[in-house]
DNA sequence: TTGTATGCGTTATCAC
DNA sequence: GTGATAACGCATACAA
């Protein structure tokens, strides 16, 4: 005759009644001084009492409706090849009868997986980063995947608290384009350790070990200069960004490279690092027309400064590209507008983008797939703000 | 002497043992012919059994590290007043020192709140809908709502996907500006049967019954349309958006009101329907310029469209705004930026998100708040692409 | 082929 | 003040 066990000591003998509770026997263990009830009694109640809770259909429901158990629809609904066709064809009626939708939370919570990525961009404001955006998007939704978003606001306190946001397992992977100010990493690092697949972009540290998407910050700093060079532009100011960026540190080097490369000696004073606002460039600019051999030639590595240094310099009366050739570096729809069209190197925001979300989902997906940086090829685009003829 | 019962028939004369089943004890009830266990048999192996499934401090872990219970735990973690303070502490100590960090799916699963926001926006390339979902960003996250984003790259198909895709459980709330193409909208009013808060913004129908958030359409339509009469222009060449659009339909009407107000006759003839394509621009203003009177001004419902305009004029060698004065709507960045600068008219993209997103978390934070629709307050900006010296 | 039980990690309810 | 456990909705190992 079998007996109630006592769960903590496992004694049939010292087990005895001790009430009803909520509608459920309760035992109660002399030896251990240990209340408990017995389960099953529990669920049958359960499913007396339960009409329907958030008056979302759940499986139970299509069960129910079709009388067989909530695995079996489970499996039908996911197309498990063990449930015979007619099974399936009866449960997936119902479902669609009663617009059965399942309830992802439920199913992460099992799964482990959200289907979902977090992305960490510092604004939407410029089309720059929304494109890049824009891109992760659309890969990440043909992928099944959905995109939560945040925008650090080029602040690092905001960074931090977004990645903590966003932390909570509501997300599979994190795609990551820093702030400007962001030049320390524990707050990456710990969540690396927890064992998050992320995937930097654009702005990156190489001292955070995950893939990184870069633009082609070296060879298109390359081709520039020596586009304004063959312009016959000798004295190049460059405007550069925080100088912990990488992306101004590679620029500056592909700028040093096609220096040398055509014997132009290097001027420390031509090289400015700005916080790409509109009075620094300005600053910028205005330095280096009263230098003792002006500049001659302005490349930014920001379309939104060249386009503020062409601004700047029309309104100094100064001919672009006659008296000054500018270049900047992204393309950005503002430099088909403005006058003179805009010379810049094409790093493919969109295609970065794309890239990105690629390569974090097949991290994702494919858990020891080889994961290695990406370059994405840009490309010049020669417009009127450096065309200019040759003083030979 | 208590004993098992069984489960469904309530009899414990008819149960008896059926051997082990994974390490625990099972029942058969001869009765009903149902095999069946002990609940906490299960509870007892499974505490001994699992070491940590994935990877993360969960509250059980900090209970048995503390030596409490897991409820205990969860309420001191919650700072429920019914914890002693020292408890309390001692968890949480604990809790830090293990890292833990709450499981969002677990707790949106119990609470039926996910603290997401969906968002489906025609597009990120452009920097208007770009900054409206900043606005969504930024007001959400400072609620503590994340936000998920779609574009719908203004298709109709593609935005019914994603009102799907988003749909799952996954979101409190839905943030909606309709494709170009849009103009059904039983998917948005499946999703409000089931409950779901939804407040449309920008481009919104009123076929559903939501909250929505508009720009000043007619007003500011009013405002652009008498600074071009007050400038001495006549004839003024409207440029739409699609017909079904109410933005189309209300800034004609303000156009229409401002002309009847200054006694101009209309003119069918002047307003087009565009699809914001250049060659769709292109094609308008050429008809408008062989008109028997050509057109003095253009006045386009899109800033994209009348920088587009200005750029065509300007490869016609027609003057703006000498012979041709031309106003956009929106103040987008690049009508700064074009030459002649653009006149237009603020709609304030960033504020609209802003106010969509207050409305929202209104409706979802205070279940009874009224939710009334919203308008933007804009103004107009004059620049140069209008300012003309009268023809007395 | 189908059903049963269990677990995912949390909150809420009730008992003590 | 604290503990036990049901419940959220689903997937799945195991039993039948």
């Amino acid at each position: 005759m079998p007996r109630v066990v006592c769960p903590r000591c496992e004694k049939a003998e010292t087990v005895q009644k001790s009430g009803i509770v909520r509608k459920k026997q309760r035992f109660y263990c002399k030896d251990c001084n240990y209340h408990f009830t017995i389960y099953h009694e529990s669920i049958k109640s359960r499913k007396k009492q339960k009409p329907n809770s958030g008056g979302q259909t759940s499986l139970l429901d299509i069960a129910k409706a079709v009388g067989v158990s909530v695995s079996t629809v489970s499996r039908a609904l996911n197309n498990h090849p063990d449930i015979s066709e007619k099974t399936k064809v009866a449960i997936k009626s119902i479902a669609k009868e009663l617009a059965y939708e399942p309830n992802a939370l439920a199913q992460s919570l099992v799964t482990r997986s959200t289907h979902t990525l977090g992305v960490i961009i510092p604004n939407l404001h410029t089309t720059f980063f929304a494109t890049m955006l824009s891109g992760i998007q659309h890969v990440s939704s043909q992928a099944g995947y959905r995109v939560v978003i945040c925008q650090s606001d080029d602040l690092h306190q905001t960074e931090v608290a977004n990645v903590q946001a966003l932390m909570n397992n509501m997300i599979d992977g994190l795609l990551f384009c820093h702030s400007l100010e962001t030049s320390t990493f524990d707050h990456i690092k710990i969540q690396l350790r927890r064992g998050i697949p992320i995937v930097q972009f654009y702005r990156v540290s190489l001292e955070v070990e995950t893939p990184c998407v870069f633009c082609e910050d070296e060879n298109g700093a390359i081709q520039v200069t020596e586009h304004l060079i063959e312009m016959g532009c000798r004295r190049i100011g460059i405007l550069l960004g925080p100088p912990h960026l990488m992306i101004s540190k590679k620029r500056l080097e592909g700028y040093y490279k096609a220096l040398n490369k055509f014997k132009i000696p290097l001027d420390p004073k031509l090289v400015a690092n700005v916080d790409f606002s509109t009075k620094s460039v300005h600053s910028s600019v205005d330095n280096w027309l009263h230098l003792d051999v002006p500049v001659d030639a302005v490349f930014s590595i920001s379309d939104k400064s060249a386009v503020q240094t062409i601004q700047y310099l029309k309104k100094l009366h100064i001919k672009v590209p006659d008296t000054v050739c500018v270049a900047g570096f992204g393309n950005e729809y503002t430099g088909e507008i403005i006058e003179p069209q805009l010379t810049t190197f094409d790093v493919r925001t969109g295609l970065i983008g794309e890239k990105t979300a690629k390569l974090l989902l097949n991290r994702i997906i494919d858990q020891n797939s080889t994961s290695e940086n990406v370059t994405v090829k840009g490309h010049l685009i020669v417009r009127d703000s450096s065309k200019r003829v040759q003083h030979l």
